[in-house]
DNA sequence: ACCTGAACACCGTTCAAGT
DNA sequence: ACCTGAACACCGTTCAAGT
């Protein structure tokens, strides 16, 4: 394990326990024992300390597609699994949202949902739809649900909203497969206004 | 206009100029030939400041759904309006998704959302679970379409990535499209694994 | 290779005091 | 009501110098 694997695991740690805002190259410094500065040995600067902590926490979910079940299951194991990674860590959606360039992790957990939609049968052109559309549902309702700090995240509240979130993630591989069963639809609705005439 | 109306103008136009990082106490009181302290008679702290400036742009985005059309045709026009006014402003995605409490902006926007859906017959629970489906999609895309600096917003990427975002709002409707004709499915897919022995 | 010491140019926030 | 002046406890980052 390489000196900059340890800052790196020292920054997550720090993460948990203190929240994005409060996560400091001073802070992290003393907590490996040397001086702020001796940070850029490892890490160009803190953008990039960031982007390596959010590469890392995507590689803890895992982007491996389970070999049982129909597209619509491996869709809900890896859309489950990506919000799990970031709910485990504190501000963990908040810091994969804002890092710049997506890293190795992110690359092949976008490439386990592209496999499966290919093999529903989707084209080119709509597996990359359908992918960036979950995905967004994904990071848009865990962003949100993690940086509401409302109130204290209770079990029971957690229960509620695992509820909320399969439902909504049902709404949208709904809506995928509409649009796998019926590709002729890919194209309508271009030009709302031209419809009128008709009407 | 208040003073605090005039701080939170100029709040705005300091962000668009600098972005979300650059968004300093002293900065701003430069910009408004008063001292960082003064501030603090307008806003409690940063983070009051910031929640203002996010239900200002909602507000401006303006959520009442457009007369004509069917439902779809509203959440499109709605849906598309609340990312225009969270793209009109640098970095306005990510300062909307990190604000704690919604503001009377935001409430109305989402209250016009659920009008529209109990108009179209959905149940008061199908009507929240569409609006927070396609609220969490229209954030994770505009956020993660903002947030990524690879390279600056041409005018051409910015047709494409309306496209996009056209495509996958459609998916997500013909999903809402699909839960509100079969409400019997709403609880669908509830135990997954039961299903085991009949396959 | 990794770190120290010290500095530079900043931050958000508070508060007595002014007008 | 609104602002100043001055302070407090911090930031991210750089860089010569040490080992």
């Amino acid at each position: 394990m390489s000196r900059r694997d340890e800052v790196l695991t020292a920054a997550i740690e720090l993460l948990d326990e203190v929240g994005l805002d409060d996560l400091t190259t001073r802070r992290l410094a003393e907590r490996l024992g040397i001086r702020a500065g001796a940070l850029y040995r490892h890490f160009e600067n803190k953008r990039a300390l960031l982007d390596a902590m959010a590469d890392r926490i995507a590689a803890e979910g895992g982007g491996h597609p389970q070999p049982e079940g129909d597209w619509a299951d491996q869709v809900r194991v890896m859309a489950i699994g990506a919000r799990s990674s970031m709910l485990a860590h504190r501000d963990g959606a908040l810091l994969m949202a804002t890092f710049y360039l997506p890293g190795a992790a992110a690359v092949a957990a976008w490439k386990g949902f592209i496999v499966v939609f290919r093999e529903a049968g989707a084209s080119a052109r709509l597996a990359a739809l359908s992918v960036d559309t979950i995905v967004c549902y994904v990071n848009g309702f865990t962003i949100e649900e993690q940086a509401r700090k409302t109130t204290p995240p209770t079990a029971v509240s957690r229960r509620i909203r695992d509820r909320d979130f399969r439902a909504g993630l049902e709404v949208v591989i709904a809506g995928i497969d509409a649009t796998l069963r019926r590709p002729e639809l890919k194209a309508k609705r271009s030009a709302r206004s031209r419809d009128k005439p008709y009407s």
